[in-house]
DNA sequence: TCGTTCACGC
DNA sequence: GACGTACGTGAACGAA
């Protein structure tokens, strides 16, 4: 770790110790519903298992594989199904092109029955995994997850011990059986705030890109936009879907330093995957068909003239921005972030652009939590930090308290952070979500202040 | 022990 | 014109 400030020593130290708070503090573990959820995830686990067994695929694989079969080797897996059923693989996982993948996207394009159970399998068995891992960091009803700042080369913070920052979410099902374990103090609720695009708001900082700023500072949809141009529609003909798969697949990807060829793939596919359809109900690709895009060799060209206007009209000044850094990198052998630390690692192009994004919008968060702790002890309140998922922050609240809570992460973490760092040119915006008093991480619910 | 693959988060 | 998500943890397998 390379500080070049006094400023940034200070975030770092003070980081540290605040983060180590949320350590012992702890979040309170429901461990009988763990228990009650282990067993009823090990009894559908072994019916499932019961289940494979019964298909041809897997009298198959044990007819090859005899003493050695095993139901979790996935490398017999790919064997069975592309050497000796005959199978296509879809996709390869190395570079020699050598083992075909047999990931859940790739089993899921083979159609054959048995992947469905196999898929639900291996999910199962992931939620009671993560309720073990819960259970055996719990101590005494709670479990305290580490954070640490000295680990990591991108100035973000990592977790272990529970890995608290990797709790399921999007797989409804899985949230829940997870989620539900992570628990308020009795009489209590849990709490979480959000920064509501945060690596768009320090990007727009760091560039200086008007178009990027004038997104943010007048609210606008750059993801409606994208989702006109990438699918040629009219903005009241956007659906959710069509929204979601331009912010998902192309917006956000392109940002990471993705380009059009695999963002075509998966917006094209995800046309199939989420039924993408106009508002008014036409289907994607036929919609596409009477804008003229007729095969996937048109949208990809297509895609490919969205790219370049993308970067070199709409964003051209992000863009400039970015080809600056790359090549000031490659002259001096360093990159600066904004928030004081400088990084001299061996870096690829996209390395390299992004670690002065994802550094500083997590010091954004971390110095909000920093502020708060310091909050919450001078006012002796009894509210206490758990958490932090890199732009958001976990608290056990105490419900008297709540209000004044909630308030001080919007003076502190919106307007006392903006007069911390003049770099902080774009207005900042947090989000918030509540559990009831006993309820559980999964019991939350969005709440306005 | 260690590299690879898988699966999850932002 | 070529190049091409970033950052993490952890479990399991299987080769060394």
């Amino acid at each position: 770790m390379k500080p070049t400030t006094r400023d940034a020593y200070w975030l770092m130290h003070q980081g540290a110790l605040a983060l180590n708070e949320l350590t012992a503090n702890g979040i309170a573990i429901d461990t009988g519903y763990c228990r009650r959820q282990e067993d009823k995830l090990s009894d559908e686990i072994s019916s499932l298992k019961q289940k494979l067994l019964k298909t041809k695929e897997f009298k198959t694989w044990k007819n090859i594989y005899g003493q050695s079969f095993n139901i979790k080797s996935n490398k017999q897996l790919g064997d069975v199904l592309f050497n000796h059923m005959g199978h296509t693989p879809i996709k390869f996982s190395d570079d020699e092109g050598k083992n075909p993948s047999v990931d859940k996207e790739a089993l899921e394009t083979l159609d054959i029955p048995m992947v469905k159970v196999l898929v639900r399998l291996r999910k199962t068995r992931s939620a009671r995994e993560r309720l073990r891992g819960i259970m055996r960091e719990t101590v005494d009803g709670f479990m305290h997850p580490f954070f640490g700042l000295h680990l990591m080369v991108s100035y973000r913070s990592q977790s272990s011990r529970m890995n608290f920052q990797n709790m399921d979410k999007r797989d409804k099902r899985k949230k829940k059986i997870v989620r539900r374990s992570l628990c308020a103090r009795p009489g209590r609720q849990l709490g979480e705030f959000d920064y509501g695009q945060q690596e768009v708001r320090v990007a727009a900082c760091t560039s200086h890109d008007p178009v990027l700023i004038d997104y943010i500072v007048n609210e606008g949809d750059m993801h409606l936009d994208m989702a006109m141009e990438i699918y040629l529609l009219d903005e009241d003909e956007v659906s959710y879907e069509a929204r979601d798969c331009a912010k998902n697949r192309f917006v956000f990807p392109e940002f990471y330093g993705d380009w059009y060829k695999t963002c075509t793939k998966n917006l094209w596919e995800g046309i199939g995957e989420m039924s993408v359809c106009t508002k008014s109900g036409t289907p994607m690709k036929e919609h596409l068909r009477d804008q003229g895009i007729k095969s996937y060799k048109q949208f990809e060209k297509h895609l490919q003239g969205v790219e370049d206007r993308f970067w070199h009209e709409r964003f051209k000044v992000f863009d400039a921005w970015r080809e600056d850094l790359w090549r000031s990198y490659l002259k001096w052998g360093y990159v600066d972030l904004v928030t004081g630390f400088r990084c001299y690692e061996t870096m690829k192009k996209n390395e390299c652009l992004n670690r002065p994004i994802q550094g500083p919008a997590f010091h954004c968060l971390l110095w909000t939590i920093i502020q708060l702790n310091k909050h919450i002890k001078k006012q002796k309140m009894d509210t206490l930090m758990v958490g932090q998922i890199h732009d958001s922050g976990i608290a056990d609240i105490v419900p008297d308290e709540c209000d004044d809570f909630l308030h001080s992460i919007v003076q502190i973490g919106t307007l006392d952070i903006r007069e911390h760092w003049d770099w902080l040119i774009v207005p900042l915006e947090v989000d918030f979500g509540l559990s009831p008093i006993d309820g559980s991480w999964y019991d939350k619910e969005d709440y306005e202040l």
